[in-house]
Order: C-alpha cells, then structure tokens, then sequence
DNA sequence: CCACAATAGATGTATATACATCTATTGTGC
DNA sequence: GCACAATAGATGTATATACATCTATTGTGG
C-alpha cells in the first residue's frame, strides 16, 4: 500500500467513464478467461451466437454495436480455431454465422470462469446496482445507437 | 426504417455490455470531434491531464485505469502533434507529462464540440440517470481496480 | 432488360489495447 | 558498496476497433 495511488478522478466525460470501465472490466473478464485460452471479446460472440443462432455479420454486429467489417477480422481469427461455421445467405452478399460444434464446446467449457467473474462481481456490487447497471447500460446503447447520428 | 433491425438484445455479461456501450458512445464522441481532428481517447487524455497538471505516465495510466505501455503509443502520437511535454522526473524512469501550449489550445478549441455531445446525451438520459450512470460507472472502476486482481 | 443506386462484406490503414519481455534505473539486505 | 530484487517505461506481438474505399451482388426506375 504506497501512497504513489492517485485516487482514481472523476472524469467528467461520459464516454471516457464508459471505455474506463470497460477496459477495468475487460482486464477483470480476461484475467477469468485465460485459462480457458478465450479473450473477452470472443466469449462475447460466442455468447451472442449462441444466444441468436444464426445471424448474418452485419445482423451480429448490429447486436454488438459494432462496426460490422470489424467483424471480418475477429470471425477469421475464431474461424481459424474452428469455432464458427459461415455459409452464405440466399442474398449472396451475406455471410451467416452459427456456432460449430468447437464453438458450443468452447462455450460450454469457458462458462464456469465467466459465471465465476459475473459472480464475484456481483456480490460486490450487490444486486440493486448490479441490476441498475445491467439496465441503464442497455439503456444508453439504445439510445445512442437508436436515434444516434449527428445530423 | 427496415425491419433488418435487431432488437439489441440483452447481453447477460457485464463486460459485454460495457464494452458494447463503449463502443456506441466512442462512435458518438468521436463523430462529435471529428471536425476538431481528436479521436475521443485524445480528448480524454488532453481532459485529464488538463485537470491533472503534471503526472508520470504510470500514473495517467492509473488515472485511466490503463496499462502503462499503452500509453507509450498513444503518447508519442499526441507527441508527434506537439500536445505533450515530457520531462524526466527526479527518478530518472520516470516521465512526467503534461499538456504543452498547443495541447491546451487543441483542448479548448474541441471543448465545445464534446459539450455539445454531452449535453445532448444529458437532455436524452435525463439528469437523474445521467449522474446514477456517472456514479455508478465510476464505482464499478474504482470497485474492479481497488479490490481487482483474482488471487 | 439495363443503367444506376444501394447494400454486405473484404481490404487498406490508423489507432487503441494488453501482455511478455527487455533495458535502465532505483531500492534493499547484508 | 554490492548483489539482487523491484519498478518505470520501451518494444515485440497479437487482437480490437473504426473508417474509407473497393468488389460483388441486389434492388429499382424506366
């Protein structure tokens, strides 16, 4: 306990208080998901894939709030382990993700250690504030993403 | 307005739905600052070492709940741009930044464009989940970095 | 059907991010 | 003072992220 610890400020930016969360939050999901050899970001589209089944690339990044050519990348790197099958849509410029096999099983086993960081962080929380985050996070991704655009 | 538009599900992981807030308001912020020429995490940085005076760089990365070599890149971008100063410090691993003229000049002129953005998410959130959500993110940072660490 | 606008992703490029490892410097036990 | 542990950053490497631009495909007005 040295006192070199500057005492975490308030930033008055909504969105630096946001990505400073997230990159605590995302070293504290790493950490737990290490051993199982997944970053926190691929759990988070296996998750999501298996939540949505099959889902076209644009449609997945839309779920995520995410820049869908950036999931160009991600998906080859996941479909290099063999965790995702794509095929083609009836509209041949869509590409449509499911979990493979390898993909579920990787899910399943990384569980347990995401379970454990969700609980742990949990009972710090407590459930009230774990809840209100839970929602008014949502809340703000709605509304950004919603009626978003400068214009 | 198709009806290609997921429903922005619920995303269970605490991570993954900071990191998918993360993302939206990035997009938000960095739109906003785009004519001023900063990407959000810039004008982050200007922010707090505006409000920091002199700080090492181990330090701001505290401040940001960030590792310390990352900042090595992202300084040496705003360096480049002549925003930073550094100095060594008495111990001579250290650097001690803080904002050169043009970085406080750079600062003030993207201030009213981050305003502007803040104050339009402030009008759509309300006041009251405005500050529950400044609060309640910020605790959830100081939670994760206080206690962290999953020894 | 055909020209042209619109869309889904892929690719090029730049930044953001962390960790492992390395170097330079500082602290410590003896 | 010296050997060795600890610390602050720098560097190598990999992933995450977005935007501009390009290609392939689809929709549309005539």
């Amino acid at each position: 306990m040295n006192d070199t610890h500057h005492e975490l400020p308030i930033l008055p930016c909504m969105c630096a208080s946001f990505r400073r969360a997230s990159r605590a939050l995302t070293q504290l999901y790493d950490e737990a998901l290490r051993p199982v050899g997944l970053r926190a970001t691929q759990f988070t589209i296996l998750q999501a894939l298996s939540l949505a089944g099959e889902v076209s690339q644009g449609g997945l990044a839309q779920i995520l709030a995410m820049d869908s050519t950036t999931l160009t990348r991600t998906l080859r790197i996941m479909g290099r382990e063999g965790w995702i099958r794509e095929r083609r849509g009836e509209d041949r410029r869509e590409r449509l993700l499911r979990l493979a096999n390898a993909g579920r099983h990787q899910f399943h086993r990384a569980l347990p250690s995401w379970e454990k960081a969700q609980a742990r962080l949990g009972r710090q929380l407590g459930d009230k504030r774990w809840h209100a985050l839970m929602k008014q996070t949502n809340e703000v991704t709605t509304m950004v993403t919603t009626q978003g655009g400068l214009s």
